[in-house]
RNA sequence: GCGAGAGUGGCGGAAUUGGUAGACGCACUGGACUUAGGAUCCAGCUCUGGCGACAGAGUGGGAGUUCAAGUCUCCCCUCUCGCACCA
């Protein structure tokens, strides 16, 4: 055994080793428990970075770990391989975005098996492959025959310079998602799926998810967004059309005086129509669209509006209501147009003041009638009914139900549930992406591809444009085909491909099995392997990704494909990698090789100004302060690296990176190496005593029974919440025990305690450290891998201690402590207790009016 | 504004059901071994007072429940994240 441990020789031939016994590969086996866990796949965006690193070291352990307890562990990875910045990065390298998108997975595969990662790459997939989007553009067929995809005009989120259209879920606070640039609305044909059918079903589910985050279900429930009221229908005047309206607050209705439509509500141009506003309206909404919607652009919007013309009649009390078109008035939310009801609603309020309009009191607080004319603010809360003929001096809440029963009983509305959740819209104006398999014909509309046609193939010999813009549309040889239906040579492909979310949201099925040609997924291995045990990844995923993949589990189920409906069973969302960033008052922020120790603190290395260090901030390249792992996998190794990820922080939590935390690791390596290397000549040749602890005494009893403790709690922290940063920490006190014990120990059963602490430790540490731990368990004389070791078991006997610590307190404050035996009665304590000299200071002259005594671990004396 | 989470030494972080606050590590200080050490080993390390034994204070702030509160209850402050003109 040498002295000291070389991570760069043993890593490469450990990997090469498992590599080569295929000891990763899996294979469905309904004789063993199953376990599947998945980390979410990266985006081939060029090179691994820290948070990969994290993500994957996390999954790893437990993929690890599983394996030792005896789980068939299926533990996939691959590649999330379309879209955008893939076609940023072939117009700036003047490249094409498939070869820029192989060689990154080429070059993150490679990185990916430095560290040691236990993947079956048998399974390993690539989203933009045809052999997987066939299965999309097959899945989107059925998804059309059924009716749940569907194409519509209608306004869209474009982003001008991604020169495509978004989803609701990628618009962030009226930014793009991926640029971040205002989003505008524009009118487009666009196809969508109807994730709204499942609104409820979703919502109700996110209660039964007991092994996911709350903060993740909350963020779903609040996106999906349910609001219980009522549809209310308001008629024109002088016309037989009705303003259909939803609203929470049906109590209110009396008081309704005014209806605000959205700017883009098809009956604003129709009801201006002929009353001399057209004009007004019309530049009204041409000026609404052009608004920014930033937040903060949004907090600064005055409300406002432009009179229709038109006048509507309120169903309830006759009054004849001013309609309205207004800049809060959104076209997405419930039907578009709002019943405005000023002395209830501080948006109406203003509204109303703004233009002069009338406000009635309906709602009252208990003990006093409301001015119309003096009030400052609208009154939302709860009270007693007023002006609202029938219900008067109900309490509004009983009132709600009654004018619910009312609209019922006279068909002018119903009771209504209204979703924040949008339908969502696939279609993307974009190169790089599955192209959606169906033709535009001129005389059969649209066609359906007939599914032996599958895949459409997209072509990855096409150049892109200037600017960004999809090369497909101009493309003949992709876009001209004959109508699948009439035989048409007029017929055109559809040339919008769909979003990438749509292949995140179904390839954890197919890793399942990874190479059916025949379909999706081969049924029975589904039915095996899913669904997902332990999910692990991003917050940022925590919406769009995981509500989109929730989805697709339920229109797999509803056409028969799956059994389940929920695909995540547990899901754990590891924090941010961050580290300090460092900026110079006229450089910026800096690299950390930009800065200069100097006296009085570090300074700038470019213009020698004191530098400032800024906040702890995820890494990025923009704040410059990334770890580029391949460095540290140079300097210190994969299981180093791997070590301090899982160290520094529960993987929950946000990490802050540490340099000298990475050499804190690496010297605990060190020390376990040396350990084994000190104690080599006793343990080499000797069996692991596996025996009572009651035959042993001394140090070897105490080490013993420390093994077994740390088998225990580092069992224990895994399997309950992943916490390997105790884990570890448990692990270093046996270790630190281990080195107070003086060799060479004497006793007939030593070196087997000893090689049992050893052999322990390097076991508990293998999911964590595994070419360390092969490494040190080969040079113990093991001929098979560490892999296939079980994972150790504990023993009851061991945990019993001998001797407990039972500390004295008087009035709850400590003021001695003494070492008893285990299960010393509590008699015999609370005379230890009140006769202790120590404890006599305290007590003395006083009068003992209480003991508590709790068995094993104190004694309170109250005076 | 609404919703969720978090506040513990110089730092990262530990503390089963309320029961020894600060495990483990980093940094720092002292010592040992050394030609040397940025290797390794040993010791110290919450704050205040004291040479010391020891005493007092201490888990964002304030109240409360309890023999006993980092942990439970109420109020307040700060930070992080998510949503946000949602009718």
């Amino acid at each position: 055994m040498e002295e000291r441990y070389n991570p760069r020789e043993i890593e490469a031939k450990w990997q090469a080793d498992w590599e080569q016994a295929h000891l990763f590969q899996v294979e469905d086996d309904p004789a063993r428990p199953k376990y599947y866990l998945l980390e979410m796949f990266p985006y081939p965006s060029g090179k691994i970075h820290m948070g990969h690193v994290r993500n994957y070291t996390i999954g790893d352990v437990v993929a690890r770990y599983k394996r030792m307890q005896g789980h068939n562990v299926l533990h996939p990875m691959g590649w999330d391989a379309f879209g955008m910045p893939a076609e940023n990065a072939a117009i700036a390298n003047n490249s094409h975005p498939a070869k820029w998108t192989y060689e990154n997975i080429d070059t993150m595969r490679a990185q990916l098996k430095r560290l040691g990662f236990s993947y079956d790459w048998d399974r390993e997939i690539a989203t933009c492959r045809p052999d997987y989007y066939r299965w999309e553009q097959w899945l989107f067929l059925k998804m059309y025959e059924k009716g749940m995809a569907y194409r519509k005009e209608s306004f869209v989120n474009w982003c001008e310079p991604c020169q495509t259209v978004l989803a609701n879920e990628q618009v962030e606070a009226g930014m793009c998602w991926r640029c971040g640039k205002p989003v505008a609305q524009k009118k487009l044909q666009q196809w969508f799926f109807r994730i709204t059918d499942y609104a409820q079903d979703l919502l109700t589910h996110c209660d039964q998810l007991p092994g996911w985050p709350e903060k993740v279900t909350t963020m779903q429930k609040n996106w999906i967004g349910r609001s219980k009221g009522a549809q209310i229908e308001f008629p024109v005047d002088g016309s037989d059309k009705v303003i259909p309206v939803f609203t929470t607050r049906h109590d209110t209705v009396y008081g309704a005086t005014f209806m605000c439509l959205a700017p883009e509500h098809p009956l604003v141009p129709e009801l201006a129509m002929g009353t001399g506003q057209e004009e007004a309206v019309d530049e009204f909404i041409q000026r609404i669209s052009r608004q920014e919607r930033t937040t903060k652009a949004i907090e600064d919007y005055e409300k406002e509006g432009v009179f229709t013309g038109a006048y509507c009649r309120n169903p309830m009390n006759g009054r004849r209501m001013p309609v309205y078109t207004a800049n809060f008035a959104l076209m997405e939310y419930g039907t578009g147009a709002v019943m405005s009801v000023p002395a209830h609603d501080q948006r109406d309020f203003d509204f109303a003041k703004k233009y002069g309009l009338e406000i009635v009191v309906v709602i009252n607080p208990e003990d006093e009638a409301l001015d119309a004319d003096a009030m400052t603010e609208a009154y939302t809360q709860d009270g007693v009914m007023a002006h609202s003929a029938p219900f008067d001096g109900l309490p509004n809440r009983q009132a709600m139900e009654k004018i619910a029963d009312l609209l019922e009983e006279k068909k002018i509305g119903r009771r209504a549930v209204s979703y924040r959740l949008r339908d969502w819209g696939i279609s993307r104006q974009r190169y790089w992406g599955a192209p959606i398999p169906v033709v535009h014909c001129p005389d059969c509309g649209i066609v359906p591809v007939p599914e032996k046609d599958l895949p459409i193939v997209l072509p990855e010999d096409a150049d892109l444009l200037e600017g960004g813009r999809s090369p497909l549309p101009g493309l003949e040889s992709f876009r001209k085909t004959r109508c699948p239906e009439c035989g048409s040579a007029a017929a055109r492909r559809e040339t919008d491909t769909m979003d990438t979310f749509v292949e995140s949201s179904w390839y954890f099925e197919r890793y399942c099995s990874p190479h059916c040609d025949t379909a999706m997924f081969d049924r029975k291995a589904v039915k095996y392997w899913m669904p997902v045990d332990q999910y692990i990844g991003g917050v940022e995923h925590a919406i769009l990704h995981l509500l989109y993949s929730r989805y697709f589990t339920r229109v797999l189920n509803d056409i028969d494909l799956v059994d389940f409906k929920e695909p995540f069973t547990r899901l754990l969302t590891q924090g941010m990698v961050c580290k300090e960033s460092v900026t110079c008052p006229e450089h910026g922020f800096l690299f950390p090789e930009q800065v200069e120790e100097g006296e009085g603190g570090d300074r700038c290395a470019l213009c020698a100004k004191p530098i400032s260090v800024g906040r702890v901030e995820k890494m990025s390249k923009s704040k410059r302060n990334v770890v580029d792992p391949n460095i540290l996998l140079d300097q210190y190794g994969a299981d180093t690296t791997r070590l301090f990820c899982l160290f520094a922080a529960p993987p929950e939590r946000d990490l802050e990176w540490s340099d000298q935390g990475v050499e804190g690791s690496a010297r605990f390596l060190n020390r376990v190496w040396r350990l084994v290397y000190n104690w080599f000549g006793q343990i080499a040749d000797a069996a692991p005593y596996k025996g009572s602890p009651d035959k042993l005494e001394g140090d070897l009893r105490e080490l013993y029974k420390k093994t077994h403790q740390v088998i225990e709690k580092v069992t224990r922290d895994i399997e309950d919440r992943f916490h390997f940063n105790t884990a570890i920490s448990a692990v270093m006190e046996l270790v630190n025990l281990a080195y107070n014990i003086k060799l060479p120990v004497k006793g007939p059963d030593a070196e087997g305690v000893l090689r049992h602490a050893a052999e322990s430790a390097v076991l508990l540490l293998s999911p964590i450290v595994p070419h360390f731990a092969e490494e040190i368990w080969h040079l113990l004389g093991h001929q098979e891998s560490i892999l296939l070791s079980p994972w150790p078991r504990h023993r009851e006997d061991a945990l019993v201690k001998d001797e407990v610590t039972v500390v004295v307190q008087v009035n709850g404050k400590l003021r001695n402590r003494f070492v008893v035996a285990l299960d010393t009665d509590e008699q015999a304590l609370k005379q230890m207790a009140v006769e202790d000299e120590k404890v006599g200071k305290f007590i003395d002259g006083k009068t003992i009016r209480k003991v508590i005594v709790v068995p094993n671990k104190l004694v309170n004396i109250v005076v």
